[in-house]
DNA sequence: CCAAGGCCTGAATG
DNA sequence: ACATTCAGGCCTT
């Protein structure tokens, strides 16, 4: 009998998913909208909020996921490798907001400009005798003024965000209604929120919105795409321009499958650790 | 449909 | 000490 796939939280939060998250002693402490997990090396959560959240996706049947998208020798190696990664279920406004910033930007300055637009406009609570600051809501920023934003040093970002959080206000945009509608059509309506285009579309849908095809293209995933599977996928340009990138996705999915999110995640995760970049 | 350049910041390199 | 290069994705032309 088969191990059973069991939780790396490490693993799972340095993984490049989620900011707003470090470690005291034995348990990870992350920011998640307006609440703070607390989550022990078991992948057990308390929460700020007291409500019971399935944070780590353990409804999926995980086994047959990663049986699923073990179609090579690459991802076959990585998931042995990275046993226990998790993709988790973020809060989708502040997933929204955090992938709007990493536009053009780096993890390290990424967590940095978080905390700051948490600090400035998120509320101070106290949890486990700890000091937190929540996500800001949507309300809140919408209102905050650009030069506001600024200060935390996302830069040109500070319109998208702002306008992001008013779409969001205005019911332009319905995460409940997006969770439960198809992959494309989903895309669809998250791309036309400002400072979000294919990348960041993809990321919300994957870490927050429950659509496990969607696989999210950066840099990272295209070098190691040509490095692995220059066969397989064959790409000819350094710049992915929109219809490529569409052409991609769906060879992708006709690779990996339904859960094709999972393997960018090992993949990621993979080549991330093999050139020894930072997390959080 | 595609190509090129601008937007911002901070770390790394010269 | 200072200047240049680089990493990084979206938007406009």
């Amino acid at each position: 009998m088969q191990k059973k796939y069991t939780i790396n939280v490490d693993i799972s939060i340095n993984s490049g998913q989620v900011f707003l998250w470090r470690k005291y002693q034995d348990y990870w402490y992350g920011v998640n909208g307006q609440n703070v997990l607390r989550i022990d090396n078991l992948g057990k959560i308390k929460s700020y909020q007291n409500k019971s959240i399935d944070f780590f996706r353990n409804k999926d049947n995980t086994d047959q996921i990663i049986k699923s998208i073990s179609k090579d020798k690459v991802t076959k190696n990585s998931v042995k490798k990275y046993f226990g990664l998790r993709l988790m279920d973020q809060d989708p406004f502040q997933c929204l907001i955090s992938f709007i910033v990493s536009s053009n930007s780096n993890i390290p300055k990424i967590k940095q400009s978080l905390e700051c637009i948490c600090a400035r406009f998120g509320d101070k609570i106290k949890f486990d005798n700890k000091e937190f600051f929540l996500f800001p809501t949507p309300e809140k920023l919408s209102q905050a003024s650009i030069f506001e934003i600024k200060k935390c040093g996302v830069g040109y970002r500070a319109k998208f965000i702002k306008e992001a959080a008013k779409v969001v206000v205005l019911k332009k945009i319905d995460f409940e209604e997006l969770r439960k509608t198809n992959y494309s059509e989903a895309k669809k309506h998250i791309c036309k929120i400002p400072g979000v285009g294919n990348k960041v579309a993809d990321c919300v849908l994957l870490f927050s919105l429950n659509k496990l095809e969607s696989f999210p293209l950066d840099r990272w995933m295209i070098k190691i795409l040509e490095k692995y599977y220059l066969d397989e996928f064959k790409i000819m340009t350094k710049t992915i321009t929109e219809k490529q990138y569409e052409i991609l996705h769906e060879k992708i999915v006709k690779h990996f499958g339904p859960y094709a999110g999972f393997a960018q995640q090992f993949l990621f995760k993979m080549e991330r650790e093999n050139y020894k970049k930072k997390w959080l």
